[in-house]
DNA sequence: CCAAAAGTGTTAGGAGTACACCCATGG
DNA sequence: CCATGGGTGTACTCCTAACACTTTTGG
């Protein structure tokens, strides 16, 4: 029997003020019951990434997120049906667009914050660890955090996402003063009225 | 027919003071006369590593190199004979090691300097660009320059070998604060007795 | 004594870190 | 007027980058 081909997906989103991911849990034999990354087989004539895009539509609903490449995990054994290479993904969904989930194959998902997960199926629990590594990395040298996001922000939510990814407090005027360094943001003409004093609403500059 | 699974390898090395790579001419179609990566199927029960350490020896003669997976290429269409989903890893091997070459599924195999490569087969330029990068990227800020060096070795070696993979000039006083500064190396009791001035041997201090 | 490579310090600017108070608003 | 979160500046340290001369050896 050949080697087979799969996707599978960690899905990151920041609720409550927690970085939590994404886990369906399981309706089928191996591993009936326990939890598990969205993911499937590659199919004929896709490219990775499309079967990565696919997957997640089909068993999040989930459309328009940032998806990046991980790292592939082909172990013999880590699939007790047979040989199967995974290429993992991560990927990134705005808290105001998380679906919750109608699936069509996922007998059911929820959210789960990274720090309390239940036992994993396979060797997703590797996959996670290497994917949360990968986030808390790039965010401090890329653009990331943006992702998780609405269009327009006050600096104080992306100094809480930012807390919430690297699970430690970050000192206020240090963060503001290097993300406006940063030349990323630009003010918008809104300001955000909820609570007491209104606080400035930021977008990322994509292009100028 | 089913998606099949490969390994390719870029194989680099620093020789005449410039980062080079390992390329096979291709024997047979399609691609045939052109080079291409080190590489092959998976084999069932096999890892992706053994897979990659397997035709790494197979092809070049190479044994105990530093390999670090690189990324995954499945583009439908990047191999005309059917789907196959390639995890590409590179790999890094002294220059006093390069054992030049006793291939057996190889037409031939050469050391090509990555500013002045044929035309590749398949992606395999995309492959190369890619393992390019990361070198370059973790050459800042890991120890994996010491790979592709002699268990002892000058400092000026040890500059010479980034400048070479950086491709560009490093002032050397600064090189040496830094290096010293990390405390990854000791100077070893001997000295490069060879040309002039003779000059300080140092090992890498591997766990201490 | 000359050619060749080894080795060595100082200064200036930028980035990161630690740290505490006043401001605008709603109730 | 008070509770709540928004917003701001300074001083110190460390890292980086720029820059040129002396030393040791072989021939």
């Amino acid at each position: 029997m050949a080697i087979q081909v799969t996707v599978d997906i960690v899905v990151f989103t920041v609720l409550e003020q927690r970085l939590q991911l994404l886990l369906i849990q399981r309706g089928i034999a191996p591993f009936e019951g326990k939890y598990a990354l969205p993911g499937g087989f590659v199919l004929e004539g896709e490219t990775l990434e499309a079967a990565a895009l696919r997957e997640l539509r089909e068993e999040t609903g989930t459309e328009q997120v940032f998806l990046e490449q991980l790292y592939s995990f082909g172990d013999p054994g880590r699939e007790p049906r047979g040989q199967v290479v995974t290429v993992a993904y991560y990927a990134l969904v705005p808290a105001d667009k998380s679906p919750l989930l109608a699936g069509t194959d996922a007998a059911s998902a929820h959210w789960f914050p990274v720090a309390e997960l239940p036992p994993l199926a396979f060797d997703h629990a590797t996959i996670v660890d290497c994917a949360v590594n990968r986030l808390r990395n790039k965010l401090e040298y890329t653009t990331v955090g943006f992702e998780l996001l609405p269009a327009k922000f006050t600096l104080t939510r992306l100094q809480s996402l930012h807390e919430a990814i690297l699970g430690k407090p970050l000192d206020k005027r240090n963060f503001r003063r290097k993300i406006l360094a940063s030349g990323l943001l630009k003010a918008t003409k809104e300001m955000e009225a909820t609570g007491y004093k209104p606080a400035q609403l930021y977008a990322f500059r994509n292009l100028s």
